[in-house]
DNA sequence: AGACTGAACTGAACGTTGTTAAGCTGTCAA
DNA sequence: TTGACAGCTTAACAACGTTCAGTTCAGTCT
């Protein structure tokens, strides 16, 4: 059900995300969906857990040869499944888990950095620092490129940026440092703040 | 009239903005609103681009005796701002701009960082990566206080929080972590970030 | 003065949305 | 056979963004 919600999410976008075509989907008409769930809002709250539920075994098994390398691929991981996501950033960000499933992969995460000498309250701001992060960079990713391995957003056109910033000559310049290689632009920061992670909470 | 819609946005929250409830605001019928406007989209990225031109102005004269100290107030600023409008993080995440109102900002920012010895590229990543970070945190804060210097959303309850982790005592203090002093975890990360940023874009 | 213009707005309506209420259908236990 | 209950349907509601044809009214031109 949370299932069919999240395919059809990757179709129509959150927006056309509608009770009437989630049940049309499931050969069901709008108000049957209100026996499962008590208003929208629980759908999409269930949408994210079953996303997180869902990304937790792949990410799990990553590259633990140094905290570093765990925190990075982790990281990597997750922005490439929100980014699978239509509006996958929107989805997540803000919304509650329905149910205590993140348990598992946090305290898994939490276990790394504090073996590998963290305190649990500088690991845990780690974790949250590059979350917030993550999130931040896909919700601005997808609102250049909306739909998953789609086309870029016309209104995102480089070159139209960068003749609207005539007098700006630095501006214009970080105008397209900002969008134009995603992929790499994010590691870049990726990696800025997993070695400010080292300084600042691991080593105070 | 971006000014009424956003101090109706401090009242009734993003999801309560109704064109109705704004028309009602300014003694006229919703249709009007369509004279000064292509639909409710373009009204809302006119809000954010007012939202920005009134901190660009304050954020602006921050402390300059360093790069560190510069990009740490300025995004403080950055933060504080936000908060200051409900939903003020989901406004202003993922909505174009209506004018260029904000090469000047982002000129004098890319200014403080070429000077301070950055390439213009790693001074454009510098400046994304915190902008990312604080907007993702912002929108992460403002779902556990909804509105303004108000109060903590009851999902959000820490014992409950903390309650619901048993088996998974990392995690719970983690949980505890991530929601308890938002503006101290703020700045903790921030420190980290500014860090990692001399330490792997000034300095690679 | 009178005709015209355009900006700004009204009133009524349309299709769609989330949601509620009451009632129908089948299945399984007592 | 009866009853309970899960799961659904049909009908309807208020509210939403939006469209369209018409109205008001200040200002301009002849």
């Amino acid at each position: 059900m949370a299932d069919t919600a999240l395919r059809l999410l990757n179709e129509v976008g959150l927006e056309g995300l509608t009770l009437r075509r989630i049940a049309k989907e499931l050969n069901v008409q709008a108000p049957a969906l209100y026996w499962h769930f008590e208003n929208k809002q629980a759908l999409l709250d269930e949408m994210a857990t079953e996303m997180f539920r869902r990304m937790a075994g792949p990410i799990a098994a990553t590259d633990r040869s140094s905290w570093q390398a765990y925190l990075t691929t982790t990281m990597k991981g997750l922005r490439r499944f929100l980014l699978g996501y239509r509006d996958g950033g929107k989805v997540f960000g803000g919304t509650r888990f329905t149910d205590s499933g993140y348990a598992g992969p946090v305290e898994g995460i939490m276990r790394v950095l504090v073996d590998a000498g963290f305190t649990p309250r500088a690991a845990a701001r780690a974790l949250f620092t590059l979350n917030t992060y993550t999130m931040g960079y896909v919700i601005e990713e997808q609102s250049v490129y909306p739909e998953p391995g789609g086309e870029r957003d016309p209104a995102y056109d480089l070159e139209d940026r960068t003749l609207r910033m005539e007098g700006y000559p630095l501006a214009a310049e970080a105008g397209y440092e900002f969008f134009a290689d995603l992929d790499r632009g994010f590691e870049d920061g990726l990696r800025a703040i997993v070695a400010g992670i080292e300084a600042t909470l691991l080593k105070p």
